[in-house]
DNA sequence: TGCATTTACGAAAACGATTAAGTAGCGTGT
DNA sequence: ACACGCTACTTAATCGTTTTCGTAAATGCA
């Protein structure tokens, strides 16, 4: 329960706390066999450092902050989100660090994200918002504190991004590969994302000479089943209805895979569709949910690469923009017309 | 960037760090206008106070240690384990507390999760892990350190659980309500949950006076569609095939759903099915999911509710074990024979 | 041997807050 | 007028580290 401190080592070993310090952190100044023996009684007592105490004196933490946007659609409820962020964890874990929620409040205070992340003394910052034209976020941005974002780019700030233009075009080619030339798409709530995406689908099909009418894009949401179904609905009701529908994310699919089911439709028989994600559900589905397979893994484990560096070696640092490339998952569900 | 200090509030008030210090924490010895007028240039000065400084100080730290087992089946990426998560921060941030991540390691030194609570100094710790019999847990329950667990009891420990015996059972009685007597059971990973949720389905059978052979019942995975697909072929393949599928999760049933419909089975002419949890996918499905919806939002308050009275006030503290129920959700499933 | 240099350690200050103890100043009761 | 008790503040110690500087002993070199 109470822990070990420098104080009581150095009075088991004989020495000052500064020997033992100095032994604790392999210093050049301390004889090798004492260093030796204090590491091994430090050891022995279950010596921890205290970090508030060790922060406090060196100025750092040890600690990154996650900015995550909390809310339904993109949250940690998110499997992408979910996902990155775990790998995130074992990588920077691996190099030392903690993680710990930066939020706007605490406690009674309302507080910047900046204001925040001084208080706790975080070494940097990971920033999974949605929303990065926050000012509290371009306020955390444009200090000092080493920070990376994903599929944002910050110009002067390390960003690991999903290649979502290339992954779109990909996603569009692949249909129109199999043959289809009435292609609709259901994009996401407003974002940075959903715009890159949607300029994507649009080049994309004006390159392959498409002529997509405005009734076959429909905005819709993100991780929402209810939404997609309505969607799906709208455009089952077109006098001249695509061929091919493609989805905002894999998740909400589910909800325009039961409506089509509901009018009667199979897929990919009377009509084809799409996902984009790549998460677990959409390999138990069958067929295969089509889908366009983003690297969450990858991308949680070079933004914890690229955030340590930025801390640790800011001298040779280069706040890089790390493009994430997306597998095409091919599974059963765009007939070849 | 640089954090303002005491000191230099005191300089620009021209009193000592005490006093500044006893203003800003309304302290008794203090005159009413001098204290009003350092919270006023404090505030305009921006001034936080510094986190480490004051836990080194005060011994606490207002950080509370999130233990998440993280692996496939249950961890971040789990919606039922993410809303808890994120209904409890949302609220102990009211209550003034950051949340961070306890691993087993930092760096390359590994520590016993107690060892790395007392090196962030953490206050209290939630614990949402698979894997309680864990002895490094263990060693963390009976330490000290304030804690409150979810769905799993150490006497002694606040805990919130869903009330998963009641809540199977309810959700039994309503498929043999409809007439059901076939009732096939796949449950999840061998853990305390499971075992209790397999129990009470037996209980509740028994209870009915129903017979369920032991092919009816299959162990699967939860969060797993493709294992649930699996189990649902071999229920299939049963000369005497059950009438109603109980699946282990909502998402597991996906696969299930799929598979269903390849052998040319409909949901819920020919087969009746049901699902656990009440995620929001659920809805998002035609028929309409039967499921029990389980109140992550509510555990998640309540477990924020029970460590922060167990930290603020541990002699009016009674670690409650509190027991969350369930909502049946009727959905459309499950047929009436 | 004598002097300079290195090695190995200790003393003490510092980080930014909290807090016990001390002390002016002032009013009050007798 | 004097002791007493408040109030409102300051002083200084403290939390557990790190780190600069000082210094004694050991060593190198001539």
């Amino acid at each position: 329960m109470l822990a070990v401190t420098l104080k009581q080592i150095a009075e088991a070993c004989n020495v000052s706390t500064a020997t033992v310090s100095k032994a604790l952190n392999y210093a050049s100044d301390i004889g090798a066999d004492t260093a030796k023996s204090i590491r091994q009684t430090a050891k022995n007592m279950g010596y921890f450092p205290n970090a508030a105490a060790r922060s406090l004196k060196t100025n750092h933490s040890r600690n990154i902050g996650i900015l995550f946007s909390l809310n339904k659609a993109i949250g940690l409820t998110h499997e992408y989100f979910a996902q990155i962020l775990e790998s995130f964890q074992l990588k920077v874990e691996k190099a030392g660090y903690d993680l710990t929620f930066i939020s706007r409040n605490i406690g009674k205070t309302v507080m910047s994200y900046l204001e925040h992340s001084i208080y706790r003394n975080c070494d940097g910052i990971f920033i999974l918002s949605k929303d990065c034209s926050d000012p509290s976020v371009l306020e955390l941005v444009s200090s000092k504190i080493p920070l990376v974002t994903i599929d944002y780019v910050f110009e002067g700030c390390g960003a690991v991004i999903s290649d979502n233009a290339n992954n779109m075009s990909k996603l569009v080619r692949f249909v129109y590969n199999r043959g289809h030339r009435k292609i609709a798409f259901i994009s996401g709530e407003d974002t940075a994302v959903t715009r890159i995406r949607l300029a994507s689908f649009h080049k994309t099909c004006t390159h392959l000479g498409l002529n997509i009418p405005d009734n076959y894009i429909i905005k819709g949401q993100y991780h929402s089943p209810e939404i997609s179904a309505e969607a799906t609905r709208r455009l089952y009701e077109l006098p001249d209805r695509p061929t091919c529908i493609m989805y905002p994310d894999d998740y909400s699919y589910i909800g325009g895979m039961n409506e089509l089911e509901d009018l009667g439709l199979s897929i990919p028989e009377d009509i084809s569709v799409t996902g984009f994600d790549g998460i677990s559900l959409s390999k138990g589905l069958r067929p295969n949910l089509t889908t366009l397979r983003q690297d969450s893994e990858l991308i949680g484990i070079k933004a914890a690469q690229l955030l340590v560096s930025a801390i640790e070696s800011p001298s040779t640092y280069i706040p890089e923009h790390i493009v994430i490339p997306g597998n095409l998952w091919e599974g059963g569900t765009v007939k070849r017309l």
